[in-house]
DNA sequence: GTCTATAATCGGATAGAC
DNA sequence: GTCTATCCGATTATAGAC
């Protein structure tokens, strides 16, 4: 991909995370990332296509983003690297909680737009099984089915309470804590199985 | 409350289900619900108040329909009463998705519009209180800080699994298994405490 | 490829008649 | 209470020079 096309995108997606899909002006785009607002429908057909590529983007880069953290390979033990893998992404700082919001707009997005809806959904996968494999280290003899349902429920609980973080319903620390509630009671409901 | 105003925000539910919040125009509005523009701006102080006002007015109506179906026949035991309850949320029909759909646009829109968090918030505060409630029936013995939490974490999860769904990530089905998986696991903690 | 300047449109909001 | 007509600022999108 052309450089000025992934500066463009770069802006964008910061942007997306801080107005908000619905927020986000080709004007203010062009000066996020530094260009002419000619510019950027030199590179891009209109808005809307704009808007698709940001969310592909935002989506390819939560994969590697993941992927990143797998690779990391921390001597932690399998419990300890279970919560921080989730817990990272309740954290108030400017990268997660841009993430974050990205990444809300984006599943928002999808619901009205089955274009990005497979993006989504290979990008979703990726992390229920990166969270299903550290269940599997912290319970070895929990059934492989158990282990990717409760990695479905752990991340779309992990969606539900960022989207009440961000939207202001919950302190963060607040949030950081019921999601240690909901990895206790899942380990504990594979111990039981 | 107002016929007029009652059909201008039924309305406007249908069109965010259907278009996003993001994609709510007021002449369209206008038109959905039969009226004119003006007419609008008569009944509502602009366009953040027709969100707002919509806002409850969804949250009212699910209100209603949980209500409807705690009036049944049969009384249920507190255990299938908290289930069902929870599951109405998690239904393919055209209203359940509907109220689901526009809800999730709410949500993700709070998170850029600081005039919506008061009123989500209040809303979800009624909700997770009540099943919060159910909880505590069933299981009586549990410390009210628990219920709540777990209150918390379930109403999250079903909107983190709601959002999957409706992104199409989740089919309905599995949706609710997992959350069924998700109340199983937050009752057993509850007995375990 | 990139910019500046500007045309064109969109959409929220209001005025005023009935 | 309700409508029609319209204003006007905000934004998208294009033209044309370099």
């Amino acid at each position: 991909m052309a450089p000025r096309t992934t500066q463009i995108l770069e802006a964008a997606a910061r942007l997306i995370a801080r107005r908000g899909v619905r927020g986000l002006r080709v004007e203010e785009l062009a000066a996020e990332a530094g260009v002419s607002t000619g510019l950027i429908y030199y590179h891009f057909k209109d808005r809307t296509g704009i808007l698709r590529q940001t969310l592909e983007f935002i989506s390819d880069r939560a994969e590697r983003y993941t992927a990143g953290h797998v690779a990391r390979a921390e001597p932690l033990d399998p419990r300890a690297e279970l919560e921080e893998t989730l817990l990272l992404e309740l954290q108030d700082t400017p990268v997660v909680r841009e993430n974050s919001t990205a990444w809300g707009e984006l599943r928002a997005s999808a619901v009205f737009d089955a274009d990005l809806r497979d993006d989504l959904a290979r990008a979703t996968l990726v992390w229920v099984q990166e969270v299903a494999a550290l269940l599997g280290q912290v319970q070895p003899t929990a059934p492989a089915p158990a282990l990717a349902a409760a990695g479905e429920r752990l991340t779309a609980q992990l969606e539900g309470l960022s989207m009440r973080w961000l939207s202001g319903g919950l302190r963060i620390d607040h949030a950081r804590d019921l999601l240690r509630g909901a990895i206790d009671a899942e380990v504990a409901a594979l111990r039981g199985d």
